[in-house]
DNA sequence: GTCGTGATGGCACGATGTGTCACATCGGCT
DNA sequence: AGCCGATGTGACACATCGTGCCATCACGAC
């Protein structure tokens, strides 16, 4: 985490501007209907130079967002192997809730602009199976064997991605994606249990 | 389940015909390096009729699978709302891998193009995810409340994705599937309990 | 045999994404 | 201050993707 350099700092700023004015035309307009050309003029860039901030025209959705996440949810998990691999994953997961769970306008934008697009869905389903696999290496690197952590990490996902669902379904207000993702994980044993208990 | 029409017929084994030529190509010389043009004369047809048949490049590779998984699922979920949830899934998904777990080759194929492929992967995580939302649909049906349905196939899909990772992972032995399958259905509980034991 | 319906092919076009070169701008250096 | 290398940017050309449009052809009904 040390200090970007100058030049960090304005890829960093053509970025976000690129994912802003990609996120407002994509709502206004439609993804289909709005060019690149569009969103570089927006973004004060030439159609040639938004290509060398981000590789497609999916991307520049989502060209801001890649950054902090990763590092917000590693940061977060605490090591120490002893402690159960779900349950250190879904302590990053809080904190990452606790860092994404604020301006839910945006969010809802977003997933609006999401739901109507399967490209754009399909991206973000890609970068989340990054960070599950990402998950996945983290407790690897610990030393938990490679299908309990492939598991872990998937059950992680699945509950942030079901908090998160909830959580936009409720109108993103800020603060509550802790308590649902608390909700959420309560409701776990309760699945499984069932499932055992299933004819004797 | 009515007999096919011959137009259906001959559209659905046009779908087949793209869908080998494409993974073939894909796997033979990579899919960026691969124009629509080239799958299309593989396939014995315009690149014009090519767009009729699939919506885009990526697709093609697709084309094939679409039909049937969906299918196959949905019919093998037994009825019966006093069953757990997530339970009846597991029992579809169980179905799924006696009919998936075949041509191990093939699979192993596939997933290696998609491990290559951002594209590609993005493509077939958003096709899991209707999966999801159509097992979803299926338990709402029944009356079970959107959150609980909602987690149930959510974790489904984990399950399925985990033991299907790790049959991949194994060489795709035919019939492997439907054990590993088992297998992560049983360390679900430990992941759990675990979870909940941490700490008091 | 003839006609109509639907599938196919060919052409043109806008849009996406990349290679390449020329110019501007910012940094350090004397 | 003035120079110079490195990096960012713009402009053009180009291949590919995906679609609208119309002409043509195959197949079934009568």
């Amino acid at each position: 985490m040390q200090r970007p350099t100058p030049r960090e700092r304005r890829q960093a700023a053509a970025r976000r501007a690129l994912a802003e004015q990609a996120l407002r035309l994509f709502a206004e307009r439609g993804y289909e209907a709005t060019t690149v050309a569009e969103i570089a003029d927006a973004a004060d860039m030439s159609p040639r130079t938004f290509f060398r901030h981000v590789r497609d025209k999916d991307d520049a959705m989502f060209a801001a967002d890649e950054d902090a996440f990763g590092e917000v949810l590693e940061a977060a998990v605490p090591a120490g192997a002893d402690a159960a691999p779900l349950a250190r994953l879904l302590h990053g997961v809080r904190a990452l809730a606790a860092s994404a769970g604020r301006d839910g306008d945006v969010k809802c934008a977003r997933e609006r602009v999401l739901e109507e697009n399967p490209a754009l869905r399909a991206r973000d389903l890609a970068q989340q199976l990054r960070w599950q696999q990402r998950a996945e290496e983290f407790l690897r690197a610990d030393g938990v064997p490679a299908g309990e952590a492939a598991l872990a990490a998937g059950l992680a996902l699945t509950v942030w991605r079901e908090a998160y669902r909830r959580w936009i379904a409720a109108g993103g207000d800020p603060g509550a994606l802790a308590g649902l993702l608390d909700d959420v994980t309560a409701e776990l044993p309760a699945h499984v249990r069932a499932l055992g208990a299933r004819r004797g």
